[in-house]
DNA sequence: GATTATAGTTCACATATGTCAACTGACATG
DNA sequence: CATGTCAGTTGACATATGTGAACTATAATC
C-alpha cells in the first residue's frame, strides 16, 4: 500500500529529466558537447541551473545518458532491419531504407553518436565506440547468413562487420550535413560501396591469404 | 633596397603565428575546436588575449588556417605514397605503412581532421569535407592504374576511391584512440577489408547493375 | 492533519570569457 | 636622427560559467 501512491512525484521528476535529455539533444544539433554549457541545457530545458544536480552529478554523466539512449533507437533500428530482410536478393537496398528511416525519425541520436565518436570528451567518445563495436558485433552474428560467409573466422567476420558498419555510419553522417534533394545521390553510392564489398566476399580467402598476398 | 631588411619584423609576427597555429593543435589534441577559447589559445603561445587579434580576426579563422595546414601534410603523404606505390602486389600494405608512418609524425594534424570533420563548427566540418573530397579525386586518379578499374566510369571510381579514403581515415581516428601495442591488430584489420574492397573490384559490373540487383 | 523529504528556486561567489581603448617600444622608413 | 608603423601589453568592461547555502512549496508518509 505504501509504493502503489509515490507516483507523482517521481514522474513529474521523470519529466523533468526527459526535459533535460530532449534540451541536450536540440543544442546538440548545432554545438558539440563539450562546448555544451550546463546552464545553456537548463535554459532551454526550462529550469534554474541549480536544480539541474537533482538528476545528474556532472555534464559528463548527462552525456553518458545521451548515450546510452541513442543507441536504444540503434537496437530497434537494427530489429526492424531484420524483419526486413527477405535476403530475397534485394538486402542492401531494404537495409538501406531502413536506416534512411530511422534517421529521419531519430536525427538528434545519430547526429550525436557522429558527432561524439571522435569529440572532445574521452569517456563519451569510449562509451559510443564501445556501443558502435557491440553494434557490429550483432550485425556480425547476421551476416553468417550470407552465402559463404558461414565458413568465415569469427575475426573475418567481425572485420567484415566493420567495414559495413563503417560505411553505413559514414552515410547516416553525410545524410545529416546535406539536403533532402541530395540524399539519393548519396544512398545510391552507399549502396555501390556495399554492393561491391558484397562482391568480394565470394573471392575472399581468409586473412593469412591477405597477410602473404 | 628598401624591400630586403623588412624581413626581422615580418619574421618575428610569422613567429608568434605559428606559435598560435602550435598551441592551438597541442591543446586541440585534448578538447574539441568548439571549445577552445582564445584565451586558452593564447596563454599557451606566450601572448596577450588581444595580440590574438594581429593575426586572426576570428577563432573561426585560425580554425580555418588548421585546416589547411592539416591538408598539407596529408598532400606531402599521398606524394611518399606515390612513390611507394611499386604495384608490385603489396600495395596495400606498403600504402598503410606511409599513412601509419605520417599518422606518428602529425598526429594532431590528422586528429585534428579527425575530430572536426563530423564536429561542431558548421564551416570547419565544411572544410574538411571539401579537402578530403578533393583528397579522394586525387586517390581515384592513380586508381585507374588498377587493374579492370581504367575501364570504370569517373562516378565508379570516385565511388571505389571514397570507399577506400573513409577506411583508411578510420584506421587512423582508430590508432589515435588505443595505445601502440594494440596498433598492429587495427592496421591487420585495416589490410584485410582493403584486401576485400580490391577483391571486389574484377567482379564489378557497374553502378547500373548494383542498381538493378 | 502534522511532519518529513525533496524538486526546484533564489541569491551569491569566484572565475572565465571576448573585446575595446589607450598605451609602449622597437623596427623601418624618410 | 627623427618619425611613423605596428606587434604586443595593460587595464577594464560586460557577460557567461559552475556551484554552494539557504530557502520554498508540494507530494508522500506517519
Amino acid at each position: 500500500m505504501t509504493k502503489r501512491s509515490s507516483s507523482t512525484r517521481l514522474e513529474s521528476k521523470e519529466l523533468t529529466r526527459q526535459a533535460l535529455i530532449r534540451a541536450a539533444l536540440k543544442l546538440l544539433s548545432q554545438n558539440s558537447f563539450d562546448s555544451l554549457s550546463l546552464r545553456e541545457v537548463t535554459r532551454e530545458a526550462g529550469i534554474t541551473p541549480t536544480a539541474f544536480y537533482r538528476h545528474f552529478d556532472d555534464m559528463e554523466e548527462l552525456g553518458l545518458v545521451l548515450v546510452e539512449e541513442s543507441f536504444q533507437s540503434l537496437g530497434e533500428m537494427l530489429k526492424d532491419a531484420r524483419s526486413q530482410s527477405s535476403f530475397d536478393g534485394d538486402t542492401i537496398k531494404m537495409s538501406l531504407a531502413v536506416v534512411v528511416m530511422h534517421m529521419h525519425n531519430h536525427t538528434s541520436h545519430f547526429r550525436f553518436i557522429a558527432r561524439e565518436r571522435y569529440g572532445g570528451v574521452r569517456r563519451l567518445r569510449r562509451a559510443v565506440n564501445r556501443e558502435l563495436q557491440l553494434f557490429a558485433d550483432e550485425l556480425a552474428i547476421d551476416l553468417v547468413a550470407m552465402p559463404g560467409v558461414d565458413k568465415w573466422t569469427t575475426d573475418d567476420r567481425r572485420m567484415l562487420a566493420g567495414l559495413i558498419t563503417e560505411t553505413i555510419i559514414r552515410m547516416v553522417a553525410e545524410l545529416l550535413e546535406i539536403g533532402p534533394d541530395e540524399e539519393p545521390e548519396i544512398v545510391e553510392r552507399t549502396k555501390c560501396q556495399l554492393r561491391l564489398i558484397s562482391l568480394g566476399v565470394p573471392a575472399w580467402d581468409g586473412a593469412l591469404a591477405a597477410g602473404r598476398a
